[in-house]
DNA sequence: CAGTGGTCTAGACCACACT
DNA sequence: GTGTGGTCTAGACCACTGC
């Protein structure tokens, strides 16, 4: 019997050659953040696919919060600039219920160069050009949260402290509105820490007092890391809540 | 115009109502965790449906993680006696990668009554019969974790320390075998506290050392709260971790 | 009203597992 | 080979939105 050529590629269907096609159209911001795509049938006509092909394709991407069907209206690419996205990754509640409200206070906006462990969270080279950003957030009554961003500078030329200070809402609509630059996902580490010199002054708390540190990688299309963030919060009154599906 | 009769009951599409009977099925134990449910064309035949309405249906519910479909052999009740599933409500890491291996020893198993806090958490009365138990878990090296864990007795009856050091794999596969009791989901709030006493001698840390506190409510199929489990974790060497979707 | 996504069906064929 | 889930199609009809 003859040698058969090999199955080297493993079957691929249709619809995720339709998902990974939807993926690049918004990987090169062909559609744009909360912007309607075309409709089912008109992409199943563009890719030569019938209506279901094209449906379970865009089904998946909705799943994992790409994409946002609307019947009646059509099917949206997702944005933090809605309301029910302005807290999609913050996981912070009070203890007494309901949704907690931060008002930020930027205190630096600097650019440096990446020391080892940004660069490889950032899949950068070490030494090149990151913009690292301080923060606090307060509730009415206290700080509550510090923060310490870094970016990949290429990407955010031109960031400073007054423009994110000119910003109203949430960073992720920022880096949407002005650098077209939409987080997809992230992935965090969870520590608890004692307070030092530098936080019990931010925090307004004792030396030695008990704080989550929070270490978040955040990734845009196509898996890329654009964001880490060292989020420090102060849990005496709220928690962090997490659901296990 | 005449008033028009209300559309009071809002349109439940029929695969809806297959996935309540299915789920109906399982709460009821027709079919237990690990085994085969009956094909799509079975079901289809039996809910007089056709085979795409129950694959819709299949589908959610595998997509929550109640069934697994297993190409060629058919869709299984998901369990946590499976491999893949041995951790699948752990999150904690190794700093260094990997996966974390940890020991269990019970401390404590005893028959009380619930206090308002736990009754509330698991729908009961305060005063209602509860089995607390206390556990530590170990790497090779030192103890990582203490827990307290109430279950409303009702459900498990005869659970004693004998039977818990019995068993040799998670407590989630010992719910299932001995309880007919499979976990779907929990919910968890975090804080960072200073440890005690009683926590610095079990975990073998320095008094005021922080530590992760995690309070778990874990539920059954039709969010039925059965678990509450209060951990505390040392994470000098290990973190939490979480993916944001 | 037309256009969108949402549901449901029926049938053909493919990939995989077991025997 | 037989039976399972997986893919793909085509067509009918429903529900929602906005003109």
């Amino acid at each position: 019997m003859p040698l058969i050529s090999e199955p080297i590629a493993t079957f691929s269907p249709l619809y995720e050659q339709i998902k990974a096609m939807i993926l690049a159209s918004l990987q090169s911001s062909e559609w744009l953040p909360g912007s309607v795509i075309p409709s089912e049938m008109e992409l199943a006509a563009r890719y030569a696919v019938s209506q279901g092909t094209v449906r379970k394709a865009i089904d998946e991407l909705a799943a994992q919060n790409l994409l946002v069907r609307r019947q009646g209206k059509g099917t949206f690419v997702a944005t933090h600039q809605e309301d029910d996205w302005q807290y999609r990754f913050l996981r912070l509640e009070p203890d007494s219920g309901g949704r907690i409200h931060l008002k930020s206070q930027f205190l630096a906006c600097e650019s440096i160069k990446a020391d080892l462990s940004v660069a490889k969270l950032l899949k950068l080279k070490m030494g090149d050009p990151v913009i690292r950003i301080e923060r606090t957030q307060s509730t009415a009554r206290k700080p509550i949260v510090f923060e310490e961003i870094w970016l990949p500078e290429t990407r955010f030329i031109g960031l400073t402290l007054s423009s994110l200070n000119a910003w109203p809402g949430p960073m992720y609509g920022f880096y949407e509105a002005t650098y077209a630059t939409h987080m997809v996902r992230a992935e965090e580490k969870i520590k608890a820490i004692l307070a030092d010199q530098v936080l019990s002054s931010h925090l307004q708390l004792p030396l030695s007092a008990a704080l989550l540190s929070v270490e978040r990688v955040a990734f845009t299309y196509g898996n890329k890391p654009v964001e880490v963030r060292h989020a420090r919060y102060d849990t005496s009154e709220q928690h962090y809540e997490n659901k296990l599906n």
